[in-house]
DNA sequence: CGATTCATGTAACGGGTTACATGATTCG
DNA sequence: CGAATCATGTAACCCGTTACATGAATCG
């Protein structure tokens, strides 16, 4: 919830926008960084505008259906960098979903998990190629860290990946 | 859902346990890995035995509570080899709720910024200090290589606070 | 004798996703 | 003229958490 609200109010920090256009945003550029669905954006949209936090014009071309236009106020300046503070100041307490098959692999035969940790490790590397090739917003922008941060991240996870492999490798032959 | 599964799974392959056993386990030793509550641990368990993976035996030791001791059958086992697999081939695909603020650290003067950064580095460095200190499962089973993918990951994330604030503080300057 | 441990759950709620609905417009 | 794009949503559902309920046994 916090998170959504951050990034929305986020994007919106730059330029009132309406949900349509945040919403291809987001697909288009923050991907890697966030899978909000638009349901959930329009619904979260929805509450910040009800909180005060965000001010609502509607606007419409032509004959094209009506749109929301975004604005963030005083208000949402003001939570926007609380939010921002608060995860800015945050560690990554997070759970690696990966790490639940590691700690089982005891049960499989090492001709069986090798692979699947050698397909593992190849997945990734593929990301890693995908990941390195958006292309960078000028030259040291919050943006560029955030990407920065998810290479290396991702490295991390490549090299420990590599080393573990050919430790069960050795322990095979 | 299926990392539940996977997880409650695993820890009957070792032995048959009832659910108060399961979830103290869960609490004492695999904090660092999932962060399951019981009332899904139990739900979860119930599922599984509704759909043939897990049998069910009461039990009962003086006037204590029946107990309900869940064994995983060779259908259950089945199906927890295919979770396996399937979990050690798939990359980490995540999202760090960490990126969001560094894709909007801009928006903060570097006195505001820096500092709330180095909160994160040094709580990244607490959390680090403990899950290193959490004993050691015997040589190089999965249980410490999951351990160890952990430290490795927190690692990474401390590496990268530590080059980030740098950089930060030398353009401050 | 009060607090903690043992043991299992239910109910309500929250956050988010999927699938669906609508309807005009522009592109090929 | 059919498909994709523009634009916004609703309804149903799923997974999981929090808070609550129960009650005996053991520990300090």
């Amino acid at each position: 919830m916090e998170q959504r609200s951050l990034i929305l109010l986020g994007l919106l920090m730059s330029q009132s926008q309406h949900g349509y256009q945040i919403n291809e945003f987001i697909e288009r550029n923050l991907s890697a960084i966030t899978d909000m669905k638009k349901p959930t954006a329009y619904a979260t949209l929805d509450k910040l505008s009800q909180k005060g936090y965000i001010d609502i014009q509607l606007e419409q071309e032509g004959n094209r259906p009506t749109r929301k236009v975004y604005s963030i106020n005083e208000n949402g300046k003001q939570y926007f960098y609380q939010l921002l503070l608060k995860n800015l100041s945050s560690p990554e307490s997070m759970n690696y979903q990966g790490d639940i098959g590691l700690m089982f692999m005891d049960f499989l035969p090492i001709e069986e998990s090798l692979p699947a940790l050698q397909e593992r490790l190849s997945k990734n590397k593929d990301l890693l190629e995908i990941i390195k090739q958006t292309p960078s917003h000028g030259e040291e922008s919050g943006v560029n860290l955030a990407i920065e941060h998810k290479i290396a991240m991702l490295e991390a996870e490549v090299s420990f990946l590599e080393k573990s492999i050919k430790k069960l490798d050795l322990t095979s032959e």
